[in-house]
DNA sequence: TATTGTTATACTCTATAACTATA
DNA sequence: TATAGTTATAGAGTATAACAATA
């Protein structure tokens, strides 16, 4: 909602910025102050979100999966046999805009509805074999590109102490 | 990407789900195992981000502000005099995104563009009267609400130490 | 020529209602 | 009657190109 994909260089219109001004109303034409923003949790929450898909997002380039994509893949694996209705509102994904989802990932044989032979509306869902294969490369490439940067960034400790703390966040907030 | 803001309970189709199955390629109908899913930075990040807006949006009912216009009250408060590029490239929104997000603050008499005398192709941003009011009731009701029931659930120490890294994230990463 | 604010536009994500086929 | 998958559709949020006014 706050904040977009793009950064931009900040623009320093004149001259020569450091120099005398005009007079004592014109600002310093430098970088903003972020103030009380830097202290708000959603914001800096959201820029944080928007950094790490970002570099998801390069660290698959070559899988063509997207973080949402991804937690399909793993969500079946982890749980087959399952019919849309559960793997979507497990992942938060309201039903009419899986449909569109799981079109895209079956088109690229990377996963199958199978007509369930028990109640014959739904849907059971399991990976293909390329599927499988697919999620196997894509967890290896989020270990040792993605989450790894992480783990250098924050080092281990800090790393799993974040993701306990969003993790509550996420269940009881 | 990952996740909608509402969710929904899970079925249970069968009369009792504890009891005998047809056959032993029959999964027990309760909840999925979120698996590595769990362990994804990226996917808890996502929904620790969804909480925390909605929370944001819920203690805001009364002031109708969302996260992303409460950023350019804070912001413009913070750096008086500012066009509209600046603040918008400091706070990631593309500036023809900006305008109609300014249409809405302006309309309601929360902050008034002037143009520049210096420049005149710039509009210089300013919070009215009205805008600094109802941003001071805002804040308190981050305060006092938002912030209030994130320390109560983390405690000040952690929440700080959340901060932290997710600034580092933001900025780093 | 370059920049500011703006319009137009498109694409993704999210949300709701309603249809069909099954139960 | 209710549920699963689907379609249609609408609304946010985000992205790019291009224009008028101004520098």
């Amino acid at each position: 909602m706050t904040v977009s994909k793009t950064a931009e260089k900040s623009s320093g219109k004149s001259a020569d910025p450091a120099k005398g001004r005009k007079d004592a109303t014109e600002v310093q034409s430098e970088a903003l102050q972020l103030g009380e923003l830097s202290e708000q949790l959603g914001y800096v929450l959201k820029r944080a979100q928007l950094k790490v898909f970002e570099n998801f997002l390069r660290c698959m380039a070559s899988l063509q999966l997207t973080p949402a994509q991804f937690s399909v893949l793993l969500l079946v694996e982890k749980n087959p046999g399952r019919n849309q209705t559960e793997i979507a509102s497990t992942l938060g994904i309201l039903r009419p805009n899986f449909v569109a989802m799981l079109d895209n990932l079956e088109s690229r044989d990377l996963c199958a509805r199978i007509r369930s032979t028990n109640d014959r509306r739904s849907h059971i869902l399991v990976l293909t074999d390329k599927g499988k294969a697919v999620l196997a490369r894509a967890k290896k490439l989020v270990a040792t590109k993605h989450e790894a940067r992480l783990n250098e960034l924050l080092g281990q400790a800090n790393r799993e102490a974040l993701l306990a703390m969003l993790s509550k966040i996420a269940s009881e907030f």
